[in-house]
DNA sequence: GGAACTCGCCAC
DNA sequence: AAACGTGGCGAGTTCC
């Protein structure tokens, strides 16, 4: 596969990215060393504490019978081994090289104690050496300088390494107070983070123009992950104030409606819905899974609609599936067939932004890189205008990095109104002005974090 | 002793 | 008919 620049506006976007980018990379993000340091001694003591538990259990001894000296309970060769071969449990799930697999959702399914603490080992060290331990060793006089490139990704979105600015945890809120209160802004400074609420669904809109999408698009109040929430589990979920409805509506956008858009399927959407609301694979039972706000739970829900085990809920979801494609977003479902057919008949396709990709991809490559490409070309060109803007102005703001859909700002606190009006005009207007392909509206949410304070939200109540 | 692989897991 | 898109990175492991 290929992707070039074919127009010169396409070259000159990713030229001025890249300067963009380089002054956000030279900028740099406060640290505080001392921080990480000590909050690396807590996770150690954590992980000493929790491994001597597992190497005193009954367990440990019979991997220790086997591997001797080699021991190593960071091996999930050994622990493959030990589980499947020498206990010859039976393997939930297999890894790509057909291996039984030792991840999280697998080990979790093994009635073993010390797998749990395995697994709460695993999570520490992440923490501890992925994160904090990069943050020290890319330290430069109480700074990090992450790369942002934009010449890595084949669908036009950006990378970064060293540290990787754009995975530190954030929906763990253990794991994400953690690591994100190593990050600071500049003395006297406040950090802000301008974030594209739904970004592709809007981009993939201008593409295909299916007019259910488009109402939701331009009607504030109706609420289409609330509408499908309704659908998938067959409930009045109406309120997302209420937890039970939140989760449910979380669990229809995180793991249907998104999936579907990137070409899954009902049946792996149903093993993700069900790890949302906390069902298993398997018979349904009263008092299963989550707890709704009337002290019920949602197996019995299930069960009184008739949906009493996981396979009955796939079938349910197969339907639903059927349904959002053939009915509620059938123009979408139309446009993604006739984008293939073009794509096999010319072997290529251009994005809305001047650039082309050519070459052999799979179905779900051809529907996806379209809308992430050009997604991502919003982000970079409002990057690249609001850098210049914040230059010409000579603001004492700092673009630090991006996140693919949102930008994160070191802003002097006297400017922050002239900021956030600038991010929304930049985005909101002057965007969809520059591009006449963009006909649906944008949306724009700015994060505000305290001055001097942690990129940590404040806590609410 | 380093390159390249697998596995697992973080983000969007 | 087929069946989730894009990355970076650490630890363990194997190959050369």
């Amino acid at each position: 596969m290929k992707v070039e620049a074919n127009t010169p506006a396409a070259y000159e976007l990713i030229h001025k990215g890249a300067l963009a980018l380089a002054r956000a990379e030279r900028a740099g993000i406060r640290i505080d060393i001392p921080y990480c340091q000590q909050q690396k001694k807590v996770l150690t003591k954590q992980v000493t504490e929790l491994t001597k538990q597992v190497t005193e259990s009954k367990f440990y001894h019979r991997w220790r019978h086997i591997y001797g000296d080699k021991t190593n309970i960071d091996s999930n060769n050994q622990l493959s081994h030990i589980l499947y071969k020498v206990m010859k449990i039976e393997a939930p799930k297999q890894t790509e090289s057909g291996q039984g697999s030792t991840d999280e959702d697998t080990l979790s399914q093994i009635d073993i104690p010390e797998l749990k603490i395995i697994l709460e080992i695993r999570k520490l060290k992440k923490l501890r050496d992925t994160y904090l331990d990069a943050f020290e060793r890319e330290n430069y006089e109480g700074y990090i300088h992450p790369f942002f490139n934009l010449h890595t990704v084949k669908t036009f979105r950006s990378s970064s390494d060293s540290p990787n600015f754009q995975n530190i945890p954030k929906r763990d809120k253990e794991a994400m107070t953690i690591c994100r209160r190593a990050l600071y802004p500049r003395p006297g400074h406040q950090l802000i983070e301008a974030d594209f609420s739904g970004l592709e669904v809007s981009i993939s809109t201008c593409y295909h123009r299916d007019p259910v999408m488009l109402a939701y698009l331009n009607n504030k109040k109706s609420d289409m992950h609330l509408d499908m929430a309704k659908q998938i589990f067959i409930y009045e979920v109406l309120n997302k104030a209420i937890p039970s409805n939140y989760r449910m509506r979380q669990a229809s956008k995180n793991g249907f409606v998104f999936p579907q858009f990137y070409g899954d399927w009902y049946r792996n959407n149903a093993v993700g819905i069900c790890e949302w609301v906390q069902l298993p694979q398997g018979k349904w039972k009263k008092g299963m899974g989550m707890e709704m706000e009337d002290g019920s739970h949602i197996a019995d829900h299930f069960i009184s609609v008739g949906i009493k085990c996981f396979d009955d809920f796939v079938e349910h979801l197969k339907g639903v599936e059927d349904d959002f494609w053939n009915n509620r977003f059938k123009v979408y479902k139309q446009w993604k067939d006739a984008w293939v057919a073009k794509y096999q008949a010319k072997g290529s396709f251009a994005m809305f932004t001047g650039f082309t990709c050519s070459g052999v991809m799979r179905r779900n490559e051809v529907i996806n890189y379209p809308v992430q490409g050009a997604a991502s070309h919003c982000k970079l060109w409002s990057l690249i205008e609001l850098d210049r803007i914040m230059l010409a102005e000579k603001w004492d703001t700092y673009i630090l990095g991006e996140i693919h859909d949102s930008i994160l700002f070191d802003v002097l606190p006297e400017e922050l109104d002239h900021v956030k009006d600038t991010i929304l005009r930049v985005t909101c207007k002057d965007l969809p002005a520059a591009w006449k392909w963009i006909t649906v509206p944008l949306n724009v949410e700015i994060d505000v974090y305290d001055v001097d304070a942690p990129w940590v939200p404040r806590d609410k109540e």
